[in-house]
DNA sequence: GTAGGGTTAG
């Protein structure tokens, strides 16, 4: 039907005008439902142009139909100009272009496409609201999501299932049990759909039982689930933990068919990664017929929560090679910290200048909370790798800084030894009116550490209760506890364990334990070191430690009696290992490691080395 | 002619 109306195009005007009828009205009306797709722009696009040379645009049900075509096939700025092209749009037209900014993931504009139709006084309906609904509760304005839900008595579709699930939804997503459940009890019927409002809104919040009791009572109600069930379910099992259950419905999901849906399997993956059943997830990712950008932003995530940093950068390289999905945010969040815990620089680098000539995390004066986040991993990044100067630009760059941003700043010049700089990013911190809070105090003590500012140091622990309200924990004392003993100040840091109001941990026993080692204080190291096997006994470190403290003042006799008590309680030391980023990739070596193909040449180099340092060759 | 519920990072 449709090639017939094409064909017309190629005809005069005159003969055109005697042949368009209302029945080619509907025809052209109906194959614009047809091609709002993303595939069809062209002839969407073709049917525009007839209505236009035929003055079918005067009709508000083409309008409708245009914004529709034009908002599915992406192009919301087309739909817009079909909206402000018509003469007082109605209902339909409002309703259709609020729709479309949604699907195109515009909420705000959507949302003053609403307070325009208010003050122009055209009458909200049921059709309305789900689509404000879900803009509200996207943009996080629940005194939106109030406003309108009040709307709905007065416009009397308050018993409307899309109405009342929306709300559900919303309310849920912000956490408004309450709310929630009293929309979905005043509601005349319980549908698959508001079923899953219900669970999947339980599942966002974390509240998990309630998520599967609305389970058991969906089938109980003999409803059918679906793939949003499905996916639902498996949100809240990721969150228990439950693979045994998740396993079941990975078995129904093959048995109901859901396996083609890329949703169903995404959220399987993730419950598996998540699970630590890296396997599982690596075999359905790859046996999946249709993959999206969260198929694959999942699969990164598998590797980065398995630890494989490697992985992680290989999988990254794979994707920008295979070029059917661009990395997005949260590509860039999962594979930032792999570089980060590599000092990756070169990788890092490359992932920074994509974002660059992407526009990720630069919303030019729009404060974005995931703009901020994804500057700050991009910081941390180069904080990690030594690079300060770049991490100190994009820090000088980004718009909306958050108290993680100053304090990754300071722990970035921290740990590379630049105290005084560290010092001068928390004045400029304490100017700008943020507060410090625990972490920006572990970066401030651990760069007086690091810088031997001893008597700074100090004076932050003493104010940081009193002038900062921040009450110091094990981890503040720890890193005092380091300082002191890095000055050789054996005695004051010990005198400082026994007289904090806190219990020691291991970690800083340890940290004491070093300094006792390098001054060379044997009595006290023996304390630490009892202290540390007391608190790790299942370390192996903790041994080694031992029996090197007992080597050191030559009691032999005890080394012997620690290692004899390794081997019972069958402690195995692992492996050092270090690694480095060159050329094409990073390279990792473990203890007496010979596997690397450059191995000769590596060891020879070693053994220069040690030549010139007139050292003995150990390895 | 217009509408509700899903999966990925921290």
């Amino acid at each position: 039907m449709y090639k017939q109306i094409i064909n017309i195009k190629t005809q005069t005007p005159k003969i055109i005008i005697r042949t368009i009828t209302t029945t080619t009205l509907t025809t052209c009306i109906t194959s614009l439902q047809t091609y709002a797709n993303q595939t069809n722009l062209t002839q969407g696009q073709k049917l525009h142009s007839h209505m236009i040379i035929n003055g079918f645009l005067a009709s508000p049900l083409s309008v409708t139909s245009l914004i529709n075509m034009y908002s599915k096939c992406n192009h919301i700025f087309d739909a817009y100009s079909v909206f402000n092209m018509s003469n007082e749009p109605n209902v339909f037209a409002y309703n259709a272009i609020i729709a479309g900014f949604i699907y195109n993931d515009m909420l705000k504009p959507a949302i003053r496409v609403y307070e325009k139709m208010r003050g122009e006084g055209v009458n909200v309906d049921r059709y309305t609201v789900p689509c404000v609904v879900k803009a509200f509760s996207g943009a996080g304005d629940v005194f939106g999501l109030k406003r309108v839900h009040g709307l709905v008595f007065k416009v009397g579709v308050n018993d409307d299932m899309f109405v009342g699930s929306s709300f559900v939804h919303g309310y849920l997503k912000f956490g408004m049990v309450e709310e929630g459940y009293k929309v979905f009890e005043e509601l005349p019927e319980r549908d698959v759909v508001l079923w899953n409002a219900m669970i999947n809104g339980y599942a966002q919040i974390g509240e998990v039982d309630n998520a599967l009791e609305c389970l058991r009572k969906l089938r109980g109600d003999g409803c059918v689930m679906s793939r949003f069930t499905v996916t639902g379910v498996l949100s809240v099992l990721t969150l228990k933990g439950d693979v045994w259950n998740g396993k079941g419905v990975h078995g129904l999901v093959t048995k109901m068919g859901y396996f083609s849906g890329v949703a169903v399997c995404n959220a399987l993956i993730d419950m598996y990664g998540k699970c630590k059943s890296f396997r599982d997830a690596l075999d359905i990712f790859e046996v999946m017929a249709v993959k999206d950008i969260y198929s694959w932003n999942s699969i990164i995530g598998v590797h980065q929560q398995s630890g494989d940093h490697e992985g992680t950068l290989k999988l990254f390289d794979r994707m920008l090679r295979d070029g059917s999905f661009c990395p997005d945010l949260v590509t860039v969040t999962t594979v930032l910290p792999a570089c980060s815990h590599l000092a990756a620089l070169r990788h890092g680098k490359e992932i920074h200048g994509y974002m660059i000539t992407k526009g990720l995390g630069n919303h030019n004066g729009e404060d974005r909370a995931d703009d901020t986040y994804i500057n700050n991993a991009v910081m941390d990044m180069y904080g990690k790798c030594g690079s300060m100067k770049e991490a100190q630009l994009v820090f000088d760059h980004m718009g909306g800084k958050d108290s993680a941003s100053w304090n990754i700043m300071i722990m970035g010049y921290a740990m590379q030894g630049f105290g005084n700089e560290a010092l001068d990013v928390f004045s400029k911190m304490c100017e700008t009116n943020m507060i410090p809070d625990e972490v920006t105090f572990v970066g401030i003590l651990s760069a007086c550490s690091h810088s031997g500012l001893v008597k700074k140091g100090q004076e932050f622990l003493s104010q940081m209760k009193s002038k900062y309200k921040v009450i110091p924990t094990v981890e503040h004392y720890t890193c005092v506890i380091d300082m002191l003993g890095r000055a050789g100040l054996l005695k004051e840091a010990y005198g400082l364990i026994s007289e904090m109001p806190i219990e020691a941990n291991s970690v800083m026993w340890r940290a004491f334990l070093a300094a006792c080692r390098v001054h060379g204080n044997g009595k006290l190291a023996e304390i630490a070191v009892r202290k540390v096997v007391e608190l790790e006994p299942e370390h192996c470190g903790s041994y080694v430690l031992m029996s090197n403290v007992y080597g050191a003042t030559g009691r032999y006799e005890e080394v012997f009696d620690v290692r004899d008590n390794m081997r019972q309680q069958n402690v195995k030391k692992t492996l050092g290992c270090s690694w480095i980023e060159f050329r094409d990739g990073v390279h990792v070596f473990g203890t007496g490691d010979r596997a690397h193909p450059a191995e000769e040449l590596i060891y020879n180099e070693l053994r220069s080395l040690y030549m010139t340092m007139g050292l003995s060759q150990t390895t």
